[in-house]
DNA sequence: ATTAGTGACTAATGCGCATTAGACGACCGG
DNA sequence: CCGGTCGTCTAATGCGCATTAGTCACTAAT
């Protein structure tokens, strides 16, 4: 800015004030200073930037994965890559981190904040009794939680929240039309709040239908373990006649695990999958999959929290309920 | 620091000392305020650190790919977990960031550098005839190209290598060996570096060996563009024995293009993915895959940056020669 | 003709840290 | 007893920007 100011032949100050759109310039003399700065590549300093109180202009995302279970899953790249768009407009920086556990993603907010590195964070995953708004909450750094619950939001959090309940319901509802009344749900990790609400949703709906023979198992998302309790559902006594799988990964291996066991897909056991992507077709049969749009459920997120680094205040935000695309994998129930 | 100073009842020059292992204080002072510092949660502001000359503690990472690409690749998911595990030791930030294009990607570049917002990067998918190396050197961004040969290597670049070439030649010799002799390679987009290395290298193994219907095929590492190229392959006259993709979507979409197409894995076509993951255990039956570490790749990379960063001098390091897992989708070639 | 007001600009300060240039006493050899 | 050296500490400066408090000339109003 120096630089900038010496070629123009003005102060710094003056230098500022015109490239930030202040008042105490001439439009004359601004426009001059942003040619100078243009032809010079200028660039504000971002850490000069947030040293004089402007914020470090980023905003952070933690993935809590044991790395190896970062597997075939395109939900949370097509998430970021939402994100970004949304991040890029406003030139704002996404800090990025893959940590083990909860545990370790709270010390890394709280380095961030004191470090003064982000301005607001994403929070992923959401558990059940988890520590991460309370946080939040306490060191009063902005954040958005993706894929919340619309209620339980802390008083400065927002949350961008899919409507798991009604996608279940809708489901339970097509597989009953279609004659199931013996449905098991694979379903993911036992402590996020998206598995147990979809549990819930489950067993809520199967009451009101008055299905007995529903349940739901959770899993670590993997391909083994979603195979090694199909098969075990599957070889029980009166098995059931439709599969939900949380994710497509599972619905992939899970479909393949009732194959070799003898059952055909949709004749034997309809299958569906709690995620589309690429996967689904590429089994035949292919897949029936709730499909959600995925990008924009990060571009929502990412406009929330600018719009909390804007000033506004925290809310809950849906995103459109998943749909279900039909395809090879879900069929009428044997001997319905 | 200044709330440090007073509680410990010293300057806060003394602190700075103090707090980074500089010289200029007792053991007795430092060890004190140190121990004011850790109960005071104080953590040092990067923004300001970054001010005074000790760079931005991040490093950057662009992914040049349009949205709707960022399929089901677990690739990149496990090289930037790799590539954190180093990041964190030292409290390196990530900076992560979607663009369209690769010129989009020289103007993150340009940005970042001009804005002080990272001290090195990382490059993905080098390409032939790529402007990015060039770009880096001209504006002294340290930087490790991940990917690249092992030659190309610029004045100031780090280069991580996979040797594509031995491990094309070592697929093309197993395959060879189970008397294939029309061989197909089903490849991945035409400007990166590595497809165009697998290409010369299949052309140059097959001279050796005076194999005349070998040949490859470039793509865009679709499921659909594999399961329509492996179908237009496979129906001409003489169609190969042998088929190796680029990536393990590619690979499964393309064996299961062949199975519709009538013709069995491996009994009529053998089936190579250049790449193993969960995928590959998810068809009938498994594909043989060359198999890699990707984390242990992010890793190199990162420490090879980090190399960089305090000073080292740029290099080419190479990893491990991908393994060629056997698996049930290779066989004898029919007829031999 | 004096004052108040306004627009255009400059000087000075602070953000939080690292670093350089001293200040001050203790210790040592001559 | 004095100059020199070392160890321990403080004061002062700068990094690049935003911002606040002036400064100055010029115009409108009294």
């Amino acid at each position: 800015m120096k630089d900038i100011a010496r070629h123009a032949g003005v102060s710094q100050s003056a230098v500022s004030f015109a490239l930030n759109g202040r008042p105490g310039v001439s439009e004359d003399t601004r426009e001059r200073v942003r040619r100078v700065a243009e032809d010079l590549g200028w660039r504000p300093s971002t850490a000069a930037r947030a040293l004089s109180g402007e914020g470090a202009a980023t905003v952070g995302f933690v993935l809590a994965r044991p790395a190896d279970t970062l597997g075939v899953d395109s939900f949370f790249l097509q998430l970021v890559s939402g994100i970004q768009e949304v991040l890029a407009e406003r030139h704002l920086g996404l800090l990025f981190q893959v940590v083990e556990d909860v545990s370790d993603e709270c010390a890394v907010y709280r380095r961030w904040w004191a470090e003064h590195r982000v301005d607001g964070v994403l929070v992923v995953d959401p558990r059940t009794d988890d520590p991460r708004p309370d946080l939040l909450d306490e060191l009063g750094l902005p954040a958005v939680v993706i894929g919340g619950a619309p209620d339980d939001r802390h008083p400065g959090l927002s949350t961008v929240w899919a409507d798991d309940a009604g996608a279940m319901a809708s489901v339970v509802e097509g597989l009953y039309a279609l004659g199931h009344r013996r449905i098991a749900h694979i379903a993911g990790l036992p402590g996020l709040a998206h598995t147990e609400r979809r549990i819930r949703t489950l067993r809520a709906e199967a009451g009101r239908r008055d299905l007995t023979e529903v349940r739901s198992v959770t899993t670590d998302y993997s391909d083994t373990e979603a195979a090694a309790v199909t098969r075990r559902v599957l070889e029980g006594a009166a098995p059931p006649t439709a599969l939900i799988y949380d994710n497509d990964v599972m619905a992939v291996a899970g479909a393949g695990a009732a194959t070799e066991l003898g059952f055909s897909v949709p004749a034997d056991v309809s299958v569906v999958s709690w995620e589309d992507s690429a996967l689904c077709r590429m089994v035949k049969p292919w897949l029936s999959a709730l499909s959600r749009d995925s990008a924009e459920f990060g571009r929502t997120a990412a406009r929330e929290l600018i719009a909390l680094l804007d000033g506004g205040s925290a809310r809950a935000v849906g995103v459109p309920v998943p749909r279900l695309v039909e395809r090879g994998s879900t069929g009428v129930a044997r001997g319905a």
